[in-house]
DNA sequence: TTATTAACTTAGAAGGATCGAA
DNA sequence: TTCGATCCTTCTAAGTTAATAA
């Protein structure tokens, strides 16, 4: 029985959309489990259980799990390994050294040169030393850890030179603990677990120009964990000797376990894997959001433009900004506390010296520059033709303004999203990214896709819109560190001039054609391969199609040309998207 | 109204695994 | 068959949002 109609079907009965994801879950479930492919023939009503939907804020009834696994400890190093001061050798004591064993493994990251890495790392490892430590060490630059250094890097070859066999026993010991540690019980679900192993003590790297960058992050122990299950789970054990922070039982979160990390001071969590049904209905309901935008968009973008005259500057300013938002796919912005965090700006944190006004550029007219580092420091450069009203509200919101002052001084994200929420239930800023990412895929498959052409050809069109994608969204890579020699590469790749290739034979006109003609063809196709992979240099398109574009767009256009949706998603995006792939029919519209 | 915090999504780097051309 | 390029997975930082406290 086709699924569609499964559940359409059951709609019927059941009448709410939500229930049949639900039931759509049970069912994919279900069919994972069954020994026989064909079971899907076979499915009956009377087989599916139906759970009840859960009230509101109820997340599951029962939840069981093992636990975290937390990291090796620490090995002291072998004693021919040293560690020099000032020249000479020095014993460390086993908690100096264990901190010193991550700056040595640091050492060939340029953040190791970085002052204000090195200051946060010193004063953090001095508190890890002895008395005697403490008052001999106190210079870093006289620290020498490079034969520290040299010894984990002979480590990491010797990893790489294993025989298969030691190979293959590593591979299972980390089956085994994927296997014991990696899963949980939801409801009647077993479900992969996305993070199971606590996070090991190291330096802090942040990103960007981070204050707070080698500063030492501390080993979690089971008396920092809060766990997390149902009263009637087996209650994990704590490692022999130790005891948990606390157990609760809290189903209002999805989470199994959380700790308070010591940078920040934030918790982090354990929670599952994308491909469970906690994490795939929430992805599912995200796309219905921006499909109800859909629906209201062009009355929206009314609105605001008819806000750009208003009396009130608070509420221009807010429709300028969402117009950026909405037009540049910007992230909202909210304020962050200085000193902090690297200082990274949005759409609502925008200050006035991010922005250039120019009246005229390159024969356009009211063009803004922005210029401004966004979400992991990741730099913002765009100009851009704006209509006329922003361009002169803009110069309205700069005027007495010092550079470090804010652009939008009467907004800031939770205003704006009020005033979303009163638009359309459910809308919030960042759904605009998720609509218009979505949207842009839908509409560039259609415009890109050439029905004549053959499936790499067409595999090419559907990278080529989701690159439009990752550039609206501003999803930049470091350029692969091999890439201007492997650019050479294709360069020495370029055929010689016929002349050359004939040398002092003289062949006949028809076969100097032939010739000429086919390292004309080599020309082009090394060309496409050259700009492609130029144009790929600097843009990573993983982040938006995971977070981004709706799964259904991609299912419904592999269906419509034909092409296996292996060819678009690997193994784990399969998983993830799974909800979709079998979902979407070749007529679906975003 | 503002500040804080909890919970969750989104993000690029790094390193390991796999692939394909020489 | 090797080696470099690319793909995939893992890791954890850095955002957004809504609820709660002050």
């Amino acid at each position: 029985m086709n699924i569609c109609f499964f559940i359409s079907s059951l709609n019927g009965i059941l009448s709410t959309s939500e229930s049949s994801c639900i039931i759509y879950h049970n069912y994919l479930t279900l069919l994972s489990r069954h020994p026989r492919p064909d079971v899907r023939s076979q499915l009956k009503f009377g087989m599916i259980l139906v759970e009840e939907r859960y009230p509101e804020g109820i997340k599951w009834k029962f939840l069981e799990h093992k636990g975290p696994v937390f990291a090796p400890p620490y090995e002291p190093l072998p004693e021919n390994v040293k560690f020099y001061y000032d020249g000479k050798v020095m014993k460390l004591s086993t908690k100096a050294e264990e901190v010193a064993t991550f700056f040595a493994k640091m050492l060939d990251h340029e953040y190791t040169t970085k002052e204000i890495f090195r200051k946060n790392f010193f004063k953090d490892w001095r508190k890890e030393m002895t008395s005697e430590e403490k008052s001999t060490i106190t210079n870093l630059s006289k620290c020498d850890f490079t034969h520290m250094s040299q010894y984990f890097k002979a480590q990491s070859e010797a990893r790489k030179q294993m025989s298969k066999e030691e190979k293959q026993k590593i591979k299972e010991e980390n089956e085994r603990l994927l296997k014991e540690y990696g899963y949980c019980v939801m409801d009647n679900h077993k479900e992969r677990i996305a993070n199971f192993k606590i996070e090991p003590p190291g330096l802090f790297r942040g990103r960007g120009n981070h204050p707070k960058m080698g500063m030492l992050k501390r080993r979690i122990m089971p008396e920092d964990i809060i766990i997390n299950c149902s009263k009637d789970s087996k209650i994990p054990a704590p490692p022999p000797g130790h005891k948990w922070k606390e157990v609760r039982h809290d189903n209002k979160v999805t989470w199994l376990v959380s700790w308070t990390e010591n940078i920040q001071g934030s918790i982090k969590y354990i929670m599952l894997n994308p491909s469970s049904r906690i994490k795939g209905e929430k992805d599912w309901q995200k796309y219905e959001t921006a499909r109800r935008l859909k629906k209201c968009v062009d009355k929206i973008r009314n609105q605001y433009r008819e806000d750009w005259k208003s009396k009130e500057m608070k509420v221009r300013q807010r429709a300028v900004a969402l117009y950026f938002i909405d037009k540049l796919a910007l992230r909202a912005g909210n304020e962050k506390e200085e000193g902090e965090t690297a200082d990274t700006v949005g759409c609502c944190s925008l200050r006035v010296e991010h922005i250039k006004l120019h009246p005229e550029l390159d024969g356009q007219e009211y063009v803004v520059e922005f210029d401004f580092l966004g979400k992991d420091s990741i730099r913002y450069y765009n100009k851009v033709p704006v209509e006329k009203r922003v361009f002169k509200n803009l110069q309205l919101f700069m005027e007495n303004k010092q550079p470090e002052d804010d652009l939008f001084d009467r907004l800031n994200t939770s205003i704006l999203n009020k005033h979303l929420q009163d638009l359309m239930e459910g809308l919030t800023a960042k759904v605009f990214r998720t609509y218009n990412a979505s949207i842009t895929l839908q509409q560039q498959l259609k415009e890109l896709t050439n029905p004549d052409d053959n499936i790499p050809a067409k595999i090419l069109s559907y990278n080529r819109a989701n690159r439009a994608v990752a550039i609206l969204c501003n999803h930049q890579r470091a350029p692969p560190k091999t890439f201007e020699k492997s650019m050479m590469n294709l360069q020495s790749k370029v055929p010689p001039p016929p002349a050359q290739l004939w040398g002092s034979r003289a062949p006949s006109a028809a076969s100097q054609e032939k010739a000429v003609q086919r390292i004309e063809e080599q020309l082009m196709k090394l060309e496409v391969q050259a700009t492609d992979r130029e144009e790929n240099k600097q843009i990573a398109l993983g982040t938006s199609k995971l977070n981004y574009l709706d799964p259904r767009i991609s299912v419904a256009w592999c269906k419509k040309w034909g092409i296996p949706i292996e060819k678009i998603y690997n193994k784990t995006q399969r998983e993830k998207f799974a909800w979709a792939i079998d979902m979407a029919e070749e007529d679906y519209e975003f």
